[in-house]
DNA sequence: AGCCAGGCGTGGA
DNA sequence: TCCACGCATGGC
């Protein structure tokens, strides 16, 4: 078992677990369990110290995973700096948000399952998808089930599918384990971002909102500006904006914050999500 | 009970 | 090109 122990100064678990990025996590003893394809990692807050345990193989794919080697205190700092209170206050809440680097193939499935959908839901499916055709696996003397293969996805009937609940989605998901089959996405990685997307809109299910979100923590693309009802909530409520067009949204974001504009967004969505869950 | 959720594809103007 | 609409399901 490996130990890594990080700074708590810009890193805090569960706030970069609940922003809405990763769907695969559960509170587990005085931590939590989070896992990431075929792996697991233990991790708690102790003290002043970040806290992750992992197999020994799977260090450095942890390490990068939470983004060790950037520094968010620059990141941090420039949002305090942006001139929109809004931003302020919901980095000064989300100071511990790190975006995670997550897998492109894990990140397709979760975030096409996504679309008009509630984040509860959304935890469910994908926790369905690998109970029934993951791998069983055991960490710390718990099981858990591996995100599944494509093989094994693009396998499965349609009617699997709907049974698990993603009603009008279901095609969506299995046009997708069928096309990945014999695409390699790391070859995306050398694209510039509007080229990227370009390519990820051409599979049927995935348009605007879940392209920035796959281009954003499947390949931290951070000149992404996912915009869903919770942004664009944001956008006229604190931004003052006029805009109705998600697409033009997303475009005056980018405009406005640039290469930050995918951590602005995170700070900006976890804020707003919580503040209107506080109400209910 | 009824509105809404990390939206998207389609068909008609 | 733009817009309105339907869509499956279940959280709250």
């Amino acid at each position: 078992m490996e130990k890594l122990i990080f700074s708590n100064q810009y890193f805090n678990i569960e706030d970069t677990l609940n922003c809405g990025q990763i769907f695969r996590f559960k509170p587990f003893k005085d931590g939590f369990m989070v896992n990431s394809l075929d792996k697991r990692v233990y991790c708690v807050q102790e003290n002043d110290k970040v806290v992750l345990f992992c197999e020994d193989e799977d260090a450095r794919y942890f390490a990068n995973f939470f983004d060790i080697d950037r520094d968010y205190g620059v990141i941090y700092n420039s949002a305090l700096k942006s001139g929109y209170e809004i931003l302020k206050t919901s980095a000064q809440m989300g100071k511990g948000i790190r975006i995670l680097n997550q897998d492109k193939v894990e990140m397709l499935f979760s975030f096409i399952i996504s679309q008009n959908n509630n984040i509860p839901r959304i935890k469910s499916i994908i926790d369905k998808l690998c109970t029934s055709l993951g791998e069983k696996k055991t960490f710390m003397g718990e099981e858990f089930y591996s995100f599944p293969t494509l093989d094994v996805l693009s396998s499965q009937s349609l009617d699997f599918y709907k049974r698990i609940g993603l009603g009008y989605r279901a095609e969506y998901v299995l046009g997708l384990a069928k096309q990945l089959l014999n695409f390699d996405l790391d070859s995306l990685d050398k694209l510039p971002t509007y080229k990227l997307k370009q390519e990820l809109l051409k599979i049927k299910g995935i348009g605007q909102k879940v392209c920035d979100c796959v281009a954003l923590f499947g390949f931290h693309r951070s000149d992404s500006f996912p915009v869903d009802t919770w942004i664009e909530k944001v956008y006229k409520e604190n931004f003052n904006g006029k805009l109705n067009d998600r697409k033009k949204i997303t475009d005056w974001f980018l405009d406005t914050f640039k290469e930050n504009s995918g951590y602005f967004q995170q700070y900006l969505f976890y804020y707003k999500r919580s503040k209107e869950r506080e109400k209910g």
